[in-house]
DNA sequence: TAAGTAGGGCTTTTT
DNA sequence: GCCCTACTTA
């Protein structure tokens, strides 16, 4: 960035001290530059002092850098400004609560004290560890709870709970919520009502049912509600809307229990924490806020005179709240860029600059309700913009800016007017434009990505500025391959290595999902309990296909070597030796496999964990997709890869923005997961428990059902994060897809070109092959064709599938619910028929059960395999139900084929039985007889698909 | 021909 | 839970 002198924007908000400002500082505009002037400024003046001043910066990289910087712009030097409060909410948090916050956990009625020896627990997964610790003890001591505990599939999700309330300033106290907390876990009808209204508004002038209709129309489907809660026609309605009253109805709740079970969770594992010496990142704004807040000399103590805050689109909730606790005057400048904020999952809250003045006013009225703690005026807000931009292309700057209005998905619609208006458009600095911007797709998108490199490294059609200010030919340092996930840039790292291309992954790695760490599980699962799952992928490392694999498993024919490695393991006594040995054995060295090793032992030191735990906690690893960082030795001129959300504030001269597909990209937004959430809503427990008949059962919770469909998917932040993408580039920007491009790629102003990726010039360098040589002598390994297979081979028509399998689960549930006694209320057409269908029935069913037929076909051995939807057998029958509805109707003699494979099986299963077979139709509930297909006719059939 | 219904495939980011 | 696509219905 060559931004030196100051423009004239910059200089104004440098030379504004005095008052309360919102700067909207875009990608680019030079903002660190601007806000380290402006401190050199505040700090050169007379009687101010670097204590009077605070600078909030999100990472303390930035706060480093920050420092830096106002050293070589003021008449400071880094010693006078060592201890100077530039640094980070979490750290600020931590230095109040060392000097004044001992004390702070008596605020919240707990007994105990924040020490010099409380630790900051930094890694989520030990803390996940120790919150299990927790809750289990939780568990046993408060039976009252158990209800909720039953209901719940897995108690840890409780910690998100906590910590998304604690970053909204919700603390519970010794009697029940700290200040206004609880208002905020009852919801707002009026505020769920608009929502309602919004979704359930008809389309097409009308012509057309409610989004919420449409998505209602799968309402209890897979489900299984009490029988109190209405009809699938009941909600719905038979007009274009869902009746107005069902918003009133899902809304209406008694939440006391459920409060006070959160409450009370929350109190204890608060108390748990500090007993245990730690805080986590979420429990240091959450006392440090309550310190300030209940402790009226310490906040007149430590108020600044002048506040910064540097990015405060990814500021908090919470975090808006402490800096006006910690702001004694209104001298209080945030910048930031709204467009930028891409980090919900971390409680940012883009509102609190887009709707700063709103917040500022609420938040001071909240926190000056019963005591004045805010005591300076909250306006004039002056906004300012930096709307130059040292880094990027006008042909780039203009292209971000239509990231920000395309649609995520086919149906999205996007307020394109509204949006440009709130947009402050960027204008570049750079005397040259060369940008190129295009897209490229191919079926080996990693392989095209490589090729993309080869291609621009030395290229003068993709030029960059050289230091000189020249245009000269890019070299592999100038280019970034930015991904939305981790796993993609982890792969194409790999597959580079392989073609020897310098490339380096930059931030953290998945090291669980390395295949060092899935091997180190394996043989942890093998050790503890023989685990078929552990066995699957050490076979199938060693090279078993899957079918060999599944013969294997089910003789137990581990081969020798395997089965003496296992003993070689269950001799050793730590956790950490097992891994070094597996790993010795496998070949697993380097940076990644060392801190897989040593996160394993630190574990087993922090905690008490068995080996069982350590099993799971591996688990959890691999499903959370925890990170840690590995120094991997890149070399000088190497491509970087990383995440989106890593780049923020770098810059490249070419950007590469991969894995550009349909479910990659524009991935979830909306809210999932927790079993329970907060606002607009209310809190809320996706099940409950109720005790029927004297035994305990789970039923889903049909309000929730509903009131989930009210809250529509948001793709903003989906369409910041390409933005913040697009800007990192400062002269090209290259797309890559794989074969399904997403919408923002197709909606983009850019072409897509198809490529064939040609790496022939590449040397191929495959890694060694496995420690383990397998040969397995079994009939398995033999070609096994799937009525899939004959479906994808045109031989049976598309349109089996699901609705067997939904129709074997619905029986199971059925069934399960019979044999505890339950009435479950059949709802909508399919359960009416599992019912009747289970009614007619006697004897023993069999639902989803897999079945394989071998047959000898010229010679060659051939296993067809399928899914039988539901076998019912008798003492004299055996009859195999294929479910379908109507839709399906006219492909009955493909199904006759299919059924006909399972025929076979069946018959051989139950020799003295008469085997027959049917259809039933969900439609009508007919229930169809059908006939089976010899073994010669299917043999024929097989021919058909093997000869194309 | 537009609207409704059903089935298949997918599901992340980290101070 | 949601989007896309294929199919049915009025």
């Amino acid at each position: 960035m060559s931004e030196f002198p100051p423009n004239d924007k910059q200089q104004t908000l440098i030379n504004s001290t005095e008052g309360l400002y919102l700067v909207d500082a875009g990608a680019g505009t030079g903002k660190t530059f601007t806000v380290t002037r402006r401190y050199a400024n505040i700090i050169d003046q007379d009687g101010v002092d670097p204590e009077d001043i605070l600078l909030v910066t999100f990472t303390n990289n930035a706060a480093a850098e920050m420092r830096d910087r106002i050293v070589t712009q003021s008449n400071y030097g880094m010693r006078e400004l060592t201890d100077a409060p530039i640094q980070t909410f979490h750290s600020l948090a931590n230095d109040l609560l060392e000097e004044h916050g001992h004390a702070a956990p008596t605020h919240l009625g707990i007994d105990d004290r924040i020490t010099g020896s409380t630790r900051l627990i930094e890694d989520a997964l030990i803390e996940k560890a120790l919150f299990r610790e927790f809750i289990n003890q939780f568990i046993d001591t408060n039976p009252q709870y158990d209800d909720f505990f039953a209901a719940m599939s897995d108690a840890s999700q409780l910690l998100d709970l906590i910590k998304e309330l604690a970053s909204k300033g919700i603390f519970p106290d010794a009697e029940g919520w700290h200040r206004d907390g609880e208002s905020h876990l009852d919801g707002e009808f009026e505020a769920f009502e608009s929502l309602f209204e919004q979704v359930n508004e008809p389309r097409n002038d009308g012509s057309k049912q409610s989004a919420l209709r449409s998505k209602l129309y799968r309402y209890g489907q897979n489900k299984v509600y009490t029988p109190e809660a209405p009809a699938k026609e009941e909600i719905r309605g038979d007009g274009k809307q869902v009746p107005t009253g069902v918003a009133a109805r899902v809304f209406e709740e008694d939440r006391s229990e459920l409060k006070a079970f959160i409450h009370d969770v929350y109190h204890a594992y608060l108390s748990f924490a500090l007993r245990r010496n730690y805080l986590n990142f979420s429990f240091l704004q959450l006392f440090a806020f309550v310190l300030l807040c209940e402790d009226h000399d310490v906040r007149e103590a430590v108020n600044f005179e002048y506040v910064m805050i540097d990015e405060f689109q990814d500021s908090s909730e919470i975090q808006f709240k402490l800096s006006l606790l910690l702001a004694g005057t209104s001298n209080i400048c945030v910048v930031g860029d709204w467009k930028q904020s891409i980090y919900s999952f971390q409680y940012a809250d883009v509102d609190n600059i887009r709707e700063f003045e709103g917040r500022l006013e609420r938040f001071a009225a909240e926190l000056n309700s019963d005591h004045e703690r805010i005591e300076f005026p909250l306006s004039p807000v002056t906004r300012r913009k930096l709307d130059t931009n040292y880094r990027s292309t006008q042909s780039v700057l203009d292209f971000s800016e239509h990231a920000l209005t395309t649609p995520a998905t086919g149906r999205d619609s996007v307020d394109v007017a509204a949006i440009r208006e709130k947009v402050t458009s960027l204008t570049a600095d750079a005397s040259y434009d060369n940008s190129v911007i295009e897209a490229i797709q191919s079926e080996d998108e990693q392989e095209a990505i490589l090729a993309k490199i080869d291609e621009i490294v030395g290229n003068d059609r993709y030029a960059v500025e050289g230091d000189d200010g020249e245009l000269r030919a890019p070299k592999y340092a100038d280019i970034t391959v930015l991904t939305r996930t981790r796993d993609f840039g982890r792969e194409l790292l790999e597959i580079a290595n392989q073609y020897d291309l310098p490339m380096a992954y930059e931030g953290g790695i998945e090291v669980f999902r390395t295949n060092a760490a899935k091997l180190l599980l394996a043989w942890l699962r093998i050790l503890e309990r023989d685990a078929d799952r552990g066995w699957a992928l050490v076979l199938e490392e060693a090279g078993c296909t899957i079918d060999e694999t599944q013969a294997v498993l089910k003789h137990e024919t581990y081969p020798e070597a395997m089965v003496e490695f296992r003993e070689e393991l269950s001799e050793l006594e730590t956790l950490g030796g097992v891994a070094r040995r597996v790993f010795e054995c496998y070949g697993c060295e380097g940076p990644t496999a060392d801190v897989v090793l040593h996160t394993i032992q630190s574990v087993q030191e922090t905690t008490t964990l068995t080996r069982g735990d350590v099993i799971q906690f591996i688990e959890d690893a691999i499903e959370a997709g925890s990170t840690h960082d590995v120094n991997a030795g890149a070399g000088t001129d190497s491509v970087t890869v990383q995440t989106i959300h890593a780049t923020k504030g770098l810059e490249y001269p070419i950007v590469i923005l991969a894995n550009m597909n349909a479910h990659k990209f524009p991935s979830s937004g909306g809210r999932g997961g927790n079993i329970m959430y907060t606002d607009p809503v209310g809190l809320r427990q996706r099940k409950h428990y109720s005790e029927a008949h004297g035994v305990p059962y789970i039923y889903d919770n049909w309000k929730v059902d509903v009131l989930r469909r009210c809250l529509p998917r948001e793709y903003d932040e989906e369409r910041r994060l390409l933005y913040v993408a697009i800007t990192r580039a400062e002269n090209h920007v290259i797309f890559t897809a794989g074969d399904s491009p997403n919408t923002f790629i197709e909606e983009l102003p850019v072409e897509i070109t198809d490529v064939e990726p040609d790496l022939s010039s590449f040397d191929l360098d495959l890694p060694e092959s496995t420690p383990f040589e397998v040969e397995i002598t079994t009939q398995a390994g033999t070609p096994r064709f799937s009525p899939h297979t004959f479906i994808d081979e045109g031989v049976f028509e598309d349109g089996s599938g699901g609705r067997g399998m939904e129709f074997g689960s619905k029986v199971h549930e059925f069934a399960e619910a019979s044999a505890l006694g339950e009435s479950v209320t059949p709802d909508g057409r399919d359960e009416t028929n599992v019912q009747s269908l289970l009614d007619s029935l006697d004897g023993d069913l069999h639902a989803e059960k897999q079945a394989f037929l071998p047959l000898d076909v010229d010679g060659e051995r051939v296993t067809i395999s399928g899914v039988i939807d539901l076998l019912h057998v008798t003492p004299e029958r055996a009859e195999i139900v294929d479910y379908k509805t109507d839709l399906d109707r006219r492909a009955e003699s493909e199904y006759q084929k299919q059924l006909s494979v399972y025929y076979h099986v069946v018959a051989e299963l139950y020799p003295d039985r008469e085997v027959t077979m049917a259809i039933f139709y969900t439609s009508d509930g007919e229930r169809k007889p059908i006939e089976p297909l010899s073994k010669t006719e299917l043999r024929e059939l097989v021919r058909g698909v093997r000869n194309g």
